[in-house]
DNA sequence: AATATATCATAGTAATTTTGTCAAGATTAT
DNA sequence: ATAATCTTGACAAAATTACTATGATATATT
């Protein structure tokens, strides 16, 4: 599996904050309650997503977390990357990288740079607002998908 | 990381074995003193590329592996999906999950389809010929390119 | 036949990562 | 005040990763 539950929590996490976007805060306890997750776990990911600068967080009673951003405004890989780290398969490349002394020289990067922005290219061309868009067009075609989430 | 050192290990194996194509098979020993590894990790590498049929190999003294295929005929997917399982983000996609029960009716099932979609089709695009090509411009290129690997 | 060279198969193991849990504190709306 | 909520850090079981070790089996060469 490539993406961690960190990683699959989050962005369904992430989804429900985009379905109520312009509206109140989602407490953490709601948003476990939605995905039956624990409370505590819920938490290290939004502390994550919060360091990204992804979300805001708003405290005290009625408080919960804000996208940061519009919902078309946040990638897919914005919100993965956040939570996995860099979506590299070799440490030669990526922006961590900061560019390999072998990059010019060496086969095997040539591939993983292929992989790598293959992989960043579908990622970041995915926003919540397509995520929101496909599931208005679902449940327009069959509202019992209204609470499904596999 | 997405890909594991048995990935990776393994893909610059298969490399190996693509320039050698068509010439006598290449021992682990030889393989595993190319690129600085262990043989007997290399053993389990290459007993799964084996099982996945892959390459073919040769007992006894002079023996070895060969590829199985032209190198034009096995793609980087087919050599990481073999040693790292089955490249998906969740496990609600691929052959292995046999259609997630809750397919068209899910909406993170849309995203994870669609980001596994967009990497097979990145690696499956790419086949040890390639990788073979860009390694004869690189030293036609830059001659000290030989024998750096990263 | 003997020997050297290989693959093949299986088991063990230390280190790391994943997937959480638990608890104490800080901040803010009401 | 107080209840709701975020924030932080420590802890730990389970799984995975990245090897190592051993012995067996098959084949070419002498």
């Amino acid at each position: 599996m490539i993406i961690s539950t960190k990683g699959r929590y989050g962005l369904r996490a992430m989804f429900e904050l985009a379905k109520a976007y312009g509206q109140d805060p989602l407490s953490i306890k709601q948003i476990a309650a939605m995905q039956n997750l624990s409370e505590q776990y819920l938490e290290q990911i939004f502390s994550k997503l919060k360091g990204a600068g992804l979300v805001r967080s708003t405290r005290g009673a009625g408080g919960g977390y804000t996208l940061a951003e519009t919902p078309g405004g946040i990638s897919v890989g914005q919100v993965l990357t956040a939570l996995e780290g860099e979506l590299v398969p070799a440490d030669c490349v990526g922006d961590d990288a900061a560019g390999c002394a072998k990059a010019g020289l060496c086969t095997t990067h040539i591939i993983w740079q292929r992989i790598y922005d293959g992989f960043t290219g579908v990622v970041n061309a995915i926003t919540l607002q397509d995520m929101v868009d496909d599931f208005h067009r679902l449940i327009a075609d069959r509202p019992q998908a209204k609470n499904v989430k596999c």
